[in-house]
RNA sequence: UGCCGGGUCGUCUAAUGGUAGGACUACGCCCUUUGGAGGCGUCUGCAGAGGUUCGAAUCCUCUCCCGGCAGCCA
């Protein structure tokens, strides 16, 4: 091949989108695995999963995806103290929702404890890994600190024959918890502290959630991971910066065993502001009852998300544009909103819904009509058709749509004002009932029957469209409002103060009487309409029931106006 | 004062020795039967100092700042 052809092929290939994707590129170009990709996602069954998992989700199923290799899905059951098959399940159905597609391949590193152990004894055959009687004081102690080398265990040069014996009666169950671990030895005075003789093996007499009591030897983190990856044959073993002290303990073990070796890479995980991100913190707040559970709608986890009415699609577009690089990082939220937004403008049905109901009696529309007008569904998307909706004399709007003493470049109603009624007529502000503490509660209008919706024969022009809802043909429902669910942008960040004093008391307001239009009455839970000048709103899952629809708001619509007001 | 990794608009992210660009946010304007959507525009940035070079965000040196690591958690 000549030169003019290298470069006209290069001209088609796409710029890399990340520094991940440069070095998949590469070992593509220097066939380092045989052209192979193969990827995985191996989370902890310790917690619901949240947004920043669904970033590592998306990036490891997308390399797959991209370069046509494989994804596993894998769990990294390894402490049985913390996992549970709740999580489990639940994180299936998350990253399948995420469409993080592993096929057959899900996996579960408690399958591999026979193979581990039989690699520890090879270990231990080499000399390289050793049974330590310290206590867990004693090994912090002999440890060292991170300016000072540690010093060896006493225990440290026993035989290959004790060792082995040892480590066979941990397995038995001869002790108890913490009275012997298994230790790579490797060298006391290293710079890096995991290099310091890591535990491999820890004793732990508890029931694992899939291998029962068949254990009560488990693995750790930097023993187990490699291994795991080794006998997957992963290509790019993708994690986040706080592994990266652990790279050169990922590649020693490895090569001591001289088996299959991926290569770990890392990035900076994914943070958010106004949440906190860490499973300890989030469990809290589940456990302590600050939210209704893992799926809460406040919650940063994927459950929560989708019940509160995010889609996969907006989940990948946010982590996409979130991108992928080595620095810390900490997202803004209204990206997230923004990515929602984005997708259900396209996509949601149109609804109105009237939230705080204000009463308008038409005083010149006859007593007992009903017309049913002719509403869009979507202009963002004429397929989605049309409805009809029901209008009379009667009608409730938004008390913040109406104003008695306006403030300048307000465009809604106000005492002898204009507005047009959305898909209806313009009406007019004739007189404002007011009981006896001065508060308004009722308005009389007159409309002009000159200026229906559509009719086009309208030459009257107002400057405000309101929403509405028939009086007589609304149904009452339960509105969810969400907000920030801390008041102060990085919770973690202070240190005077715990995360949960920070937590936004105004974060949830429950709407018990909201009006919404008759259309809306067999809604289905997790359908998503957008309340016409208020926002994205999706059918509860947990709360909904036969007598009551429960909105959530997923987000509010860009508000120009409130903006300028605040 | 150990080791490792990072510092580019307010936020996130490009540019890999050759015009610092995009997205989000904010703010204007236009348009609009959603103060939505859409269109157009504006503001703001290479942590600092030296050096190499015709030319540096990019290479080198020093300084400063930030993060991670001393679980029998992952």
């Amino acid at each position: 091949m000549d030169e003019k052809n290298i470069s006209a092929e290069n001209s088609f290939e796409k710029k890399p989108k990340n520094f991940i994707y440069e070095i998949i590129e590469e070992d593509i170009k220097t066939n380092k695995w045989n052209g192979r990709v193969h990827t995985r996602f191996p989370p902890e069954p310790n917690g619901y999963l949240h947004i920043g998992h669904a970033a590592s989700i998306c990036l490891n199923y997308g390399i797959a995806r991209d370069f046509n290799g494989k994804f596993n899905l894998r769990f990294d059951d390894t402490n049985p103290e913390k996992e549970e098959v709740e999580y489990v399940e639940s994180i299936i159905e998350d990253v399948k929702w995420l469409g993080g597609d592993f096929e057959d391949r899900i996996f579960y590193a408690s399958d591999y404890f026979e193979q581990m152990y039989n690699w520890a004894v090879e270990l231990i055959k080499k000399g390289k890994a050793y049974v330590d009687d310290l206590n867990p004081d004693e090994i912090r102690k002999y440890r060292g600190t991170l300016t000072e080398p540690g010093k060896e265990s006493p225990y440290r040069n026993r035989s290959v024959e004790e060792n082995l014996d040892l480590f066979e009666r941990m397995r038995k169950g001869e002790f108890k918890n913490g009275q012997k671990v298994l230790r790579a030895k490797i060298d006391m005075a290293s710079p890096n502290i995991n290099m310091r003789d890591p535990i491999m093996y820890r004793i732990v007499h508890a029931e694992h959630h899939r291998q029962g009591n068949k254990w009560c030897i488990y693995p750790t983190y930097d023993w187990a991971h490699g291994i795991e990856d080794s006998i997957e044959k992963i290509t790019h073993s993708i994690c986040t910066l706080e592994f990266e002290n652990h790279r050169p303990l990922y590649d020693w073990f490895l090569n001591e065993l001289g088996v299959y070796h991926p290569q770990q890479i890392e990035f900076a995980r994914i943070n958010l502001n106004y949440t906190v991100m860490s499973k300890r913190k989030l469990l809290k707040l589940v456990q302590e009852k600050f939210v209704d559970g893992w799926d809460d709608p406040r919650m940063p986890t994927v459950s929560a998300l989708r019940r509160r009415g995010y889609t996969p699609e907006a989940i990948r577009n946010f982590t996409d544009n979130s991108g992928i690089a080595k620095r810390d990082k900490v997202s803004d939220i209204s990206l997230l909103e923004f990515s929602i937004r984005e997708d259900l403008n396209k996509s949601a049905q149109r609804a109105m819904a009237v939230l705080k109901p204000l009463k308008v009696v038409i005083t010149n529309y006859p007593e007992n009509k009903t017309e049913e007008l002719e509403a869009v569904n979507n202009p963002e998307d004429s397929s989605m058709g049309t409805r009809k909706i029901p209008f009379s004399r009667e009608v409730f709007i938004e008390q913040t749509d109406f104003m008695e003493n306006p403030p300048k470049g307000f465009h809604r109603l106000i005492p002898g004002g204009e507005v047009r009624l959305r898909y209806a007529y313009i009406i007019k502000c004739e007189e404002v009932i007011k009981n006896k503490d001065g508060e308004v509660i009722e308005l009389h209008c007159t409309f002009d029957p000159e200026t229906k919706s559509g009719t086009g024969t309208s030459q009257k022009k107002v400057k405000g469209t309101i929403h509405w809802v028939s009086a007589n043909h609304s149904i009452s429902a339960e509105v969810r409002l969400y907000d920030r669910l801390f008041s102060v942008e990085e919770p973690d960040a202070d240190k005077e103060k715990d995360f949960l004093e920070l937590l936004n008391p105004n974060s949830l307001e429950i709407i018990s009487n909201a009006l919404i239009e008759p259309s809306l009455k067999d809604s289905k839970p997790g359908t998503r309409f957008q309340f016409e000048r208020h926002g994205y709103f999706c059918v509860d899952t947990k709360f909904t029931t036969k007598e009551k629809l429960v909105f959530n708001r997923t987000v509010t619509l860009k508000d120009s106006w409130g903006n300028k007001t605040k």
